[in-house]
DNA sequence: CCGCTGTATCGACATCTGTCGATCCAGCAT
DNA sequence: ATGCTGGATCGACAGATGTCGATACAGCGG
């Protein structure tokens, strides 16, 4: 290839080439609800005490006292977990039983690793 | 240890045993942090825009136009990447270059891993 | 020096989010 | 049936967040 037929490199103008594809509209959308269940310290609280039970499940009533949270506080970041697909409820008789979906953290922490390249 | 010495298990009390130490409050603010800046769509675009280019850094001028974003708006979102230690900024002349924080999203990536058990 | 261009900051605004008390619903025991 | 307990939902509220236009600031070129 003659160098006529690259384009035009104008110094005046900063401009780098790019060694990947970046991630599209649509991709970033899904990720950031992902992520945006992520920032919040008592859903990650939560998240670590759901998988710190045995079985990775927990009964909700093991989840309210050690965030110092009031009960509808903790079912609502409960319901934002369980939405963003991070954990599933499941009711056994008097108590409701929350678990971490498997792979689930573990796809997003895939992400994160090819991001940093 | 005798028998006797363990704490009481009530049998209609639903409970179940820890099988490691659950996040503790100050490591959840700080990692909820980092996650809060990744769960925006705008944000994430621009680290993989940022992280697509050569060598990891990009120029202001090359991230506004792809997000279909006002300029003050990509200035935002890239002043939280930079507050959340993601991204480090660099005047060179006229223009600022934006960086990735070696082996910052790959700590974030190592803590979901270790989370997803 | 003066103007031009790239970037950051400011002010304003609508929307989203975290939190709580009050209330409602579901299942179990008496 | 009645009551009790665990959990979800509702309504309200303060504060955070995303977005923009207008403006200020920093280099560079004339």
């Amino acid at each position: 290839m003659s160098v006529r037929t690259l384009p035009l490199t104008d110094v005046t103008v900063c401009s780098a080439p790019l060694v990947r594809d970046p991630m599209g509209p649509d991709r970033a959308t899904d990720l950031a609800r992902a992520f945006k269940a992520l920032g919040d310290p008592a859903r990650l609280r939560l998240l670590s005490l759901i998988g710190a039970h045995h079985g990775g499940s927990a009964c909700v009533c093991d989840l309210t006292e050690p965030l110092g949270l009031s009960q509808p506080t903790v079912s609502h970041h409960l319901r934002v977990l369980r939405e963003a697909g991070l954990v599933t409820s499941e009711r056994r008789g008097t108590w409701v039983h929350y678990t971490l979906v498997p792979g689930a953290l573990g796809a997003l922490a895939v992400v994160l690793a090819d991001e940093a390249g």
